[in-house]
RNA sequence: GGGCCAUUAGCUCAGGUGGUUAGAGCGCACGCCUGAUAAGCGUGAGGUCCGAGGUUCAACUCCUCGAUGGCCCA
């Protein structure tokens, strides 16, 4: 303090109470962006200003957000802070996903309803309307959690795929890859999903496989021949169901097919089966009880007849019964002969058309059999499972049955198993374009790089037509109209404006593209005489969020220009779930549409040499999911879900974004519990709070604000200059962190050099030049921790933009977001500072070691502390004048007088050796105790010129041998009295001597640290002046006198009684000054 | 059955393109500091880097095979 009296404390800077909860601190921050604007203020592009193109991947809004969304979208805003810091316009369109099963399902568990009969009994009208509404009903929710975690989004002007505009531009994508040829309609094997009533496309099933237990069933039907023998052939299926629907058996022509006979039976009864499965099904040790009659090749069964297992079903037209050569039958499971049902197997169906085979599907929509059917009428298929089984027992068929676990697709909504079932549906023509999709794909900056190349690769290579009608009610409605005379006369329909054309419709106000609505219209093919009518299907959604690019803008039909600003993506963001679903989509339609879109060719090449990117997206960053504290992934079965809400409100929303994006790379899966956030986002943010409230304003406010009077950088200490050479550096690091998509590495870089080196270094070693606030001195410390703390809020604020702007605003008086991310002056680097910084630290821990060893506590002073750097003899030493110029910090940090170097240690220690008695046994055979012996009397100062490569050799009895240096490990002992401790070439050695001398020092520091310490607990202002009386044991009353003036000082004490102290105050205290009593008095002097 | 990822201290995780003695946080033990204080700091113990082979002067790192767990797909 000043010696003319107490400061005044302004309230220049706010401090932040250690108590102030998160949550309130971030609540301001977000009441201070409302009213500031300062989000919309980054959406009005400036003159000039390059863009950085960002596509929101819509989410659905009727299910509640989760934390996993809290990650997700932590994600896509840091980087988008991070490039808008950077001077790029960042557009944040909002989107909502608002069609398809998802939004059916919530309205018919609203109604109490289920399945496609229900819905049809209620209407379609009113189903839909209630769709349309339901959407909604989280909305609320997601916008607050979007808010209250800082991600921003433009919820002013969303796209809505349900919206007529977006489904118009949908429509447009549909009919310009409908004229391209790459829409058609076929008739395949799809799954289907019974209880939802449609076939789902590749990528839903992909989001459903569960594991669960089947039916694994062997049975044995008998072969068609003259002779005495009965032939029965072994049949394995997961599905008995289908048993009903067998028309054929598929062997494989070149797979060795054995007809094996009981070794105690009379040879009247044989079974054939692929000879590789022989051991599987009947056992490894078959032989013993079977015995090989003959063998053949599939080729040889192909044509023969057999009997069906069950006769249920009437076969009218085409072959059956019989067996069929395939080359897709395999002997790794079953028995090598594979059941055909055409209308339950894509491989099945295949088979039937190449082979003429009866087609028949006893199985209505439902997937339940007719209500006419023996045992079985009117189940759903999966669940009579169980009367087949009994049936073939019954028959005499069934050879064994058990169960099996393998996962097997479910609706990826509704979890029903879905059935393979013969559909007519429409197709992308994906796999036409396959190649240019992996073309596209290679180009794609992939974080992290292995799923673009690996998962999502492999995906598109093994690519299927991507079948998206849906027979459902809410979605996109199909635009094609089809002749009821011809079902080959298509009307594609590409606008509304067509639409109206075609048929009339007013396509005005009121104008609804949805089911029913839409069903209505219809006009006279111009083909024939038939009649146009709209094919019932609605589209998969993921069409609908893959054509966001476009859609999200209305195009073609306006907006072309704000298409070509925002097309493609610079990054998106999305968890690894959608690696089939978003990232496909987009990809898929956009190479789909190929040059409909601006640039979007395959060869278009970017004019100013950014390189060429015709993916819809350039970056994308994947996240992985969110499992709960042992690992287990979050389910609501399991209770494991995490509120995000009672994570928030607990730690506030910059912890949470922290955890997630600094404890480990986001591609792998984070385990998320509470405890962890304390640990690895909690404890930065308070050493932050602390540094800027308990050591910056708190000190600050007694006067000093950033002006003129404060030295120029050049004219600051060296310890300023370095942590603003570390600043430059972190501030580099990080912004190219960033850049390259690492968000860990760029939180991780800034809390380790927040913690490490302002914190614990700088802050720790400065301390008390914040206590005053006028000299010089004083004045560089707070410029100096002012632009660190500027910087690193900067730095921060992508990833945790609450306590970083409060922090800014009070600092420079503006929002941080609106900061420039990299700063255009003061990144000098001084790297030969930093050097010998780093010496000093390394220096200062090994002399905390060696004062630890020496049992010697910092207060106490000492006289002498020699060094060693290593590789860097003093004198020769680039960093020599800087690393002089520090060595004063090094000898207050450790409390010793004098600090020297050297420029090796070889004074400082001596060294002895230890014999390896593994390579010496190779050299003195039985004679290596003695050479051992020999090795260990070797003197120091031979073993240094050994070190240096000097040879050097030992006398065993007659012989003398020169020794390799793996036939010994040196060790370094400390010699001499002082404490040595070494790493890495560093030495530090102290001398561990208290004179008397010292001793008094020490008790005197004692004294002051006890005072101080009674002057908090009393109460006093930091610059209350005192008066003071301390009695004690003689050698401490001695130690106080000799340095009275130095303890006044330190304790403010005007004046300072030595001795008795009886009587004279009431709060003496008596206290343990290092194991002598003493007693301590002390008042407040007015 | 295939693809990808992970496996490093008691726990959670770091460890570009191989290179001295493998790190951090938490926890633990001991200690320090005491006007950032219901904080802070240091020191220490703790590791067959999942296993087995291989390449190399040198492997946590590269290759092969396997184990366990996860995700994705058949």
């Amino acid at each position: 303090m000043t010696d003319n009296g107490a400061l005044v404390a302004t309230s220049r800077y706010r401090t932040l109470p250690a108590d102030k909860p998160a949550d309130e601190l971030e609540k301001e921050v977000l009441s201070r962006w409302a009213e500031d604007r300062v989000f919309e203020q980054t959406q009005q592009p400036r003159e000039g200003q390059p863009r950085y193109v960002f596509f929101e991947g819509p989410p659905t809004a009727n299910g509640r957000p989760g934390i996993h969304h809290v990650f997700a979208r932590t994600i896509k805003d840091l980087f988008c802070r991070h490039r808008a810091m950077r001077g790029f316009f960042v557009l944040r369109k909002a989107g909502w996903d608002t069609h398809g099963l998802p939004v059916e399902i919530e309205v018919e568990k609203a109604l109490g309803i289920s399945g496609k009969q229900d819905i049809e009994a209620i209407g379609v009208e009113k189903f839909n309307q209630l769709c349309r509404e339901s959407v909604w009903k989280y909305r609320g929710d997601w916008e607050k959690l979007s808010e209250r975690i800082g991600f921003w989004l433009d919820y002013s002007d969303p796209y809505v795929t349900y919206s007529n505009n977006y489904v118009e531009s949908v429509w447009w994508a549909l009919k310009t890859l409908y004229d391209r040829d790459r829409l058609y309609r076929g008739h395949k094997i799809l799954p289907y999903c019974a209880r939802c009533g449609t076939a789902l496309s590749s990528h839903e099933v992909a989001q459903g496989y569960k594991d669960v237990k089947d039916p694994s069933v062997y049975i044995a039907l008998d072969l068609a021949g003259e002779g005495k023998v009965r032939r029965r052939i072994l049949v394995w299926t997961t599905t008995p169901w289908t048993l009903v629907s067998n028309v054929a058996l598929a062997v494989h022509p070149d797979l060795e097919y054995s007809e094996l006979t009981k070794r105690n039976g009379d040879g009247s009864e044989n079974i054939v089966l692929a000879t590789s499965r022989a051991g599987a099904v009947l056992g490894e040790d078959y032989t013993d009880r079977w015995s090989t009659v003959r063998t053949m090749k599939g080729a040889e069964l192909v044509a023969a007849k057999y009997k069906r297992p069950l006769d249920w079903v009437e076969l009218k037209t085409g072959n059956h019964e019989v067996i069929v050569g395939e080359s897709f039958v395999s002997a790794d499971d079953g028995t090598g002969v594979v059941h055909m049902a055409p209308a339950f197997g894509a491989d099945d169906y295949a088979a039937a058309q190449r082979n003429g085979l009866s087609f028949v599907q006893p199985v209505d929509g439902r997937g339940e059999f007719p209500a006419e059917m023996p045992l079985v009428g009117g189940m759903f298929v999966k669940n009579a499972d169980e009367n087949i089984i009994a049936e073939l027992k019954r028959l005499g068929v069934l050879w064994k049955a058990g169960t099996l676990e393998h996962s097997y697709p479910h609706c990826w909504r509704c979890d029903t198993p879905l059935l393979y079932y013969a559909r007519t549906s429409w197709f992308v023509r994906t796999s036409a374009y396959k190649d240019a999709m992996l073309a596209r794909n290679a180009r794609v900056d992939w974080h992290p790089a292995e799923i673009g190349e690996g998962r999502f690769g492999e995906w598109l290579t093994n690519n299927i037509d991507w079948a998206i009608s849906r027979d459902r009610y809410w979605g996109s409605p199909l635009p094609l109209w089809i002749c009821n005379k011809n079902n080959t006369h298509v009307d594609a329909i590409g606008s509304f404006a067509e639409l109206a054309a075609k048929s009339g419709a007013n396509v005005g106000e009121g104008f609804d593209p949805h089911k029913p609505y839409i069903d209505a219209h219809s006009w006279a093919c111009s083909q024939c005489d038939g009649t146009m009518n709209r094919t019932p299907e609605v589209i998969d959604t993921w069409f609908d969020s893959g054509s966001m690019p476009f859609a999200q803008w209305h195009y073609p039909f306006e907006n072309a220009d704000k298409l070509a600003q925002n097309y493609p993506a610079d990054f998106i963001a999305e968890g690894v779930d959608q690696t089939r679903g978003w990232f496909y989509s987009l990809l898929a339609i956009a190479t789909g549409l190929d040059d409909a879109l601006p640039k979007n060719t395959l060869d278009y090449r970017a004019p100013t040499g950014e390189g060429v990117h015709t993916a819809p997206f350039k970056s994308v960053v994947v996240n992985d999911l969110v499992l709960d504290a042992e690992g287990a992934k979050m389910s609501k079965s399991k209770g494991n879900v995490v509120d995000p809400w009672v994570i928030l409100d607990k730690y506030g929303a910059d912890a949470a974004r922290l955890f997630l994006v600094a404890s480990s790379k986001v591609w792998v899966p984070r385990r998320f519990d509470e405890e962890a956030i304390r640990e690895k986002a909690g404890r930065f943010l308070l050493t932050f709070k602390n540094v800027y409230s308990g050591i910056f304003a708190l000190y600050a406010n007694f006067g000093w604000e950033p002006s003129s009077a404060d030295p120029a950088v050049a004219d600051r200490p060296l310890i300023d200059r370095w942590i603003l050479s570390r600043l430059a550096a972190v501030e580099a690091e990080t912004d190219a962190a960033l850049q390259g998509y690492d968000a860990t590495i760029a939180a991780t870089t800034v809390m380790n050099f927040f913690v490490d080196d302002v914190s614990n270094w700088y802050v720790r070693l400065n301390r008390q030049r914040f206590y005053d606030v006028d000299g010089e001195d004083n004045r560089a410390a707070f410029a100096t921790l002012r632009e660190v703390l500027v910087v690193t809020c900067r730095l921060l604020a992508p990833i945790a933009p609450f306590l970083t702007d409060w922090v800014h605003y009070e600092l420079e008086g503006n929002s941080v977001h609106l900061a420039p991310y990299v700063r255009t002056e003061g990144k000098e680097r001084d790297l030969r500072l930093e050097r010998a910084m780093d010496h000093i630290r390394t220096l200062s821990t090994l002399g905390r070691a060696a004062r630890e060893d020496a049992g010697v506590k910092v207060r106490q002073p000492l006289t002498k502390m020699v060094c060693v750097v290593p590789g860097t003899p003093v004198g020769a030493d680039d960093d020599g004048r800087e690393l002089d110029a520090l060595v004063p910090l090094l000898s207050g940090e450790l409390n010793v007088r004098d600090v020297s170097f050297l420029s090796s240690a070889d004074a400082l220690v001596s060294l002895e050796a230890k014999a390896n008695f593994r390579s010496l046994g190779k050299k003195f055979g039985k004679s290596t105790p003695l050479a051992a012996k020999a090795i260990e009397a070797l003197n120091s100062q031979a073993l240094m010129g050994f070190e240096k490569g000097e040879p050097l050799a030992i006398s065993v009895g007659n012989d003398s041998r020169e020794l390799d240096p793996e036939d010994l490990t040196i060790i370094r002992r400390a010699s001499g009295n002082m404490i040595v401790k070494e790493a890495s070439g560093y030495f530090a050695a102290i001398d561990p001597e208290v004179t008397p001398e010292l001793r008094l020092e020490g008790l005197a520091r004692e004294v002051v640290s006890r005072v101080q310490r009674m002057r908090k607990d009393s109460g006093f202002a930091v610059s209350d002046r005192i008066r003071l009386m301390v009695s004690g044991t003689e050698e401490l009353e001695q130690a106080i006198r000799a340095h009275s003036e130095w303890i006044a000082n330190e304790v403010l004490a005007l004046d300072m009684t030595v001795g008795d102290t009886t009587g004279k105050f009431h709060a003496a205290q008596s206290v343990d000054i290092d194991g002598q009593p003493a007693s301590i008095a002390l008042e407040r002097a007015v």
